[in-house]
DNA sequence: ACAACAGATAACCATCCGGTTATGGTTTTG
DNA sequence: CAAAACCATAACCGGATGGTTATCTGTTGT
């Protein structure tokens, strides 16, 4: 049985959700409101979407006093590798099952 | 400039139009009717998914008569990977030698 | 103590989305 | 030529989704 993408596609097709999580990756540990000012959208707004990509794996927060910082967790994306390398048989022709190949690479 | 991923996550997230893409990827050219039979829907209904595919540039189509042939087109997943590595540093170091690959095979 | 701040949740709303049935346009078949 | 087959499109419907404002809890600072 195979970890079951749908939910990581749908997380991340949200342009306001995936700079989201874009911005976690490249800058770390982010507050609520430090991701609020730049991202044209309501506090509340970025807190469901954040409160989305949690219950994807792709973050992870840390409470702190009356603050919420989020970091990223990319290795939440491995299955899209996986998929992409599985049923693509062009891409798996080329890379050997990818997803596996750097599943292996992690360890 | 990069490609805009959000048209294929998006595309991708629906599970009954990933599974037509799954199809034609491993099994080369099918017509909409043999596409139809084992999905689960109506024809509409997978019409409508080709269609959105196709929008997103993962599948194109060849008339001949009254069928319609469909077929893969894997390339169109290269933004995906792109994204995965541009944009999670914890992806991009695994994907050094990748990004090398990727340009050799646009030819 | 109290005012201000950070964040989550509730309630609501408009739009999008994936499904259906019905139908129309071509092409093949009998 | 008439009927059947293949596919696309139209019209419609219910539920999911992304946004808002209002509000509540909890924490910090004066």
């Amino acid at each position: 049985m195979r970890a079951e993408p749908t939910a990581i596609f749908k997380t991340l097709s949200d342009p306001t959700r995936r700079a989201l999580f874009e911005r976690l990756s490249r800058e770390g540990e982010l507050t609520v409101h430090a991701l609020t000012v730049p991202s044209g959208v309501s506090q509340p707004a970025v807190s469901k979407h954040l409160n989305s990509l949690k219950l994807a794996g792709l973050v992870r927060d840390r409470r702190d006093g009356r603050e919420t910082y989020y970091h990223a967790e990319p290795k939440a994306l491995a299955p899209l590798i996986d998929w992409i390398g599985f049923y693509s048989t062009f891409w798996h022709n080329r890379f050997d099952r990818l997803g596996a190949l750097l599943k292996r690479m992690d360890q």
